[in-house]
RNA sequence: CGCGGGGUAGAGCAGUGGCAGCUCGUCGGGCUCAUAACCCGGAGGUCACAGGUUCGAAUCCUGUCCCCGCUACCA
């Protein structure tokens, strides 16, 4: 029977590459997760999008002197582009650009609003004049009044290291034009988080003991002291508030960009030609809900989200008018550092997926990113430790035992699988070690315990090369070739299912093994990037075309006679050089 | 005392009351099918520190030190 299982993914923010610390954190244990399930038969709908509003498109768009609307565009073609070829299968990665996502979130507005959760406040804020906007706190510079350092920032004293309130600064100026702002009056909507702490603490109080305890515990300190906060702003760039007479006031991004797991599905829905389709994951209790994301996002999606959904209510209405899901489960990771100091854009400390596959594969970084992905905390990119993984790991261990039994069939048996006389006890042994994996391996994946379960699959790779070393098929062929036949047989059989539990993690290696196998058919869908037309604008959109897979979860049922087709390793062995050439490029 | 996470073999990690484990590296041996790949064995840890609870603590409690994150437009 099949589960419904939602996929949502961070929302990356349309101002710069995507860098590894990116892809570890949310993309690839989503991706992980996505495949497994198919594999399984569950209904999956991954969805995902660049974030297209906010400051940082703003202020990148005026350090180019360009506009939100091209720096948006670019960055978003970007992440379409690393996500087809580091394969993140999204169902759907749109933005938040679509007059479909507007209309999703100035619906919440207004819903939220009507079932009065939203309450308006008057804010005394920085304006210019010259420019005739309100500045955001990072666009006034003064001096400091707690060390009077002149040149302080609106958010935070560099010199002094305080955190500061911008309207408060002595001899405040714009960094823009250098004009001094003035205090204006603003009249913004804020969110009632207070009236949901009991709703939410309810939420919190069952149901979640398989949560991770660092998301839970700090959830719950959160909602201790919940508060309003303003969900909307003085800008025009952004979702309009969709009430009369509040021109030049935007919907803040965090309070719209979460939204887009919704409108996303939605629009998946209507792109499919099926535009109810989204209801069942949604609305039905039995569909759970997944949301992953880096741990700079556990608030927004422990609490405020779901204080959004369930202060919505019905919304569109589910089919037995049931409200919205809430989430079941938040795996945040923690970061991934990069040679030991934090990711940088702005320093270029890290590695860019983009960048990195102009010279690597995309599997390799994949299993790296996997084996060190920081589920419980912090964990670093270390290309050396990358080197090692690459070398002794992935070529040593699985990609040797591919190789050196598929070459050995080919040279002794014509490439052709053999036809596996009586089994021993060592024979079935290994074959039922391996196909009692399935099961705790795939609950290890469903538990969103990523690592240990590629550890598992990689432990059960060194017990096939066991196995081989035991039965020592190069002496056997010279005295025994039926013998030979059953090891042989026994070993494809072991790799063909290993090449299913390894396939959410190594999807590119696992597709050419199939093939060198004699497979035809695929293990998973295709990657199409489309041009989506709305009434007044159009987008691009990464979809997926599931309708090809021929693969189970589960083991293996190599025919004996089937013919491979070539040959070749699966991985490379990398070069010791590499460290050092990518060191010197850090910090550039 | 702002809040949360973490400190276990050279490196990276698992392990929430019962003889301290895994991968890699290292040392020694074996094999030769395989990308000098594979297999076996050994060495290596006062489980951050100090107290406490317990027949028994890496694990529970108290205190201390150190690292990381959140509160800002660096995921």
């Amino acid at each position: 029977m099949s589960d419904k299982i939602l996929v949502s993914v961070a929302w990356p923010y349309a101002n710069a590459d995507i860098h590894v610390g990116n892809i570890v954190g949310s993309h690839l244990p989503a991706d992980i997760f996505a495949r497994y399930h198919r594999l399984r038969g569950d209904e999956v709908l991954m969805v995902s999008g660049t974030d297209s509003h906010g400051t940082p498109v703003t202020v990148r768009a005026d350090a180019e002197g360009t506009t939100p609307l091209l720096v948006y565009e670019r960055f978003h073609k970007r992440f379409l582009e690393v996500f087809v070829k580091l394969g993140i299968t999204y169902d759907l990665f749109t933005t938040t650009h679509t007059e479909n996502h507007f209309k999703v979130s100035q619906d919440m507005f207004l819903a939220l609003l009507k079932n009065g959760y939203l309450y308006q406040e008057k804010r005394q804020l920085m304006y210019s004049e010259s420019e005739k906007r309100f500045l955001p706190d990072r666009y006034v510079e003064g001096e400091c009044y707690i060390c009077h350092f002149p040149d302080a920032r609106g958010d935070q004293c560099d010199n002094c290291g305080n955190l500061l309130e911008a309207e408060l600064l002595i001899n405040p100026r714009s960094k823009i034009d250098g004009t001094r702002p003035v205090l204006r009056e603003t009249e913004h909507y804020f969110l009632d988080l207070g009236k949901f702490a009991p709703a939410i603490e309810e939420y919190l109080s069952h149901g979640k003991e398989f949560w991770r305890p660092n998301v839970l515990a700090f959830t719950r300190n959160i909602v201790a002291e919940l508060h309003g906060r303003p969900i909307t702003r003085d800008l025009d760039w952004g979702i309009p508030v969709p009430i009369e007479g509040t021109e030049g006031k935007c919907l803040y991004v965090w309070f719209e960009a979460v939204i887009g797991y919704l409108s996303a599905s939605i629009e998946w829905a209507r792109n499919a030609g099926t535009p109810e389709a989204w209801k069942k994951w949604w609305y039905d209790p039995a569909a759970r809900t997944y949301y992953f994301i880096g741990k700079d996002n556990i608030p927004f999606h422990t609490v405020i989200w779901p204080a959004q959904l369930l202060g919505a209510g019905k919304l569109y209405g589910g089919p037995n008018d049931e409200a919205l899901n809430l989430p079941y489960d938040v795996p945040a990771n923690e970061f991934m550092n990069m040679e030991g100091r934090r990711i940088s854009g702005s320093r270029n400390w890290g590695v860019w997926g983009l960048k990195y596959l102009e010279t690597y594969d995309p599997d390799p970084l994949r299993y790296y990113l996997t084996a060190q992905m920081p589920e419980t905390r912090d964990s670093d990119w270390n290309w050396n430790d990358y080197l090692r993984r690459n070398n002794d790991e992935l070529v040593a261990t699985w990609g040797n035992l591919v190789n050196r039994i598929l070459s050995f069939t080919a040279k002794n048996y014509d490439s052709v699988v053999p036809q596996p006389g009586l089994m021993d006890e060592a024979d079935t042994l290994l074959l039922a070690q391996i196909d009692r994996a399935f099961e705790p391996i795939g609950t290890q994946i469903g538990a969103c315990k990523f690592k240990a379960a590629l550890s598992d699959v990689m432990a059960l790779a060194r017990e096939v090369n066991k196995y081989v070393d035991d039965k020592a098929p190069w002496f056997s062929i010279k005295t025994d070739r039926a013998r030979t036949a059953t090891t042989l047989y026994v070993a494809l059989r072991a790799i063909d299912s290993l090449k299913v539990l390894f396939a959410p993690f190594l999807p590119f290696t696992g597709q050419r093994l199939h093939e060198m196998l004699g497979y035809s058919g695929d293990l998973f869908g295709q990657q199409i990037i489309n041009e989506y037309q709305e009434a007044t604008r159009s987008h691009l959109g990464l979809t997926y075309d599931s309708s090809t897979i021929t693969v189970k979860w589960q083991p293996s049922q190599l025919p004996s006679g089937q013919q491979f087709r070539s040959v070749a390793p699966l991985f490379k062995k990398l070069d010791d050089k590499i460290v050092e050439q990518e060191r010197a490029k850090l910090g550039s």
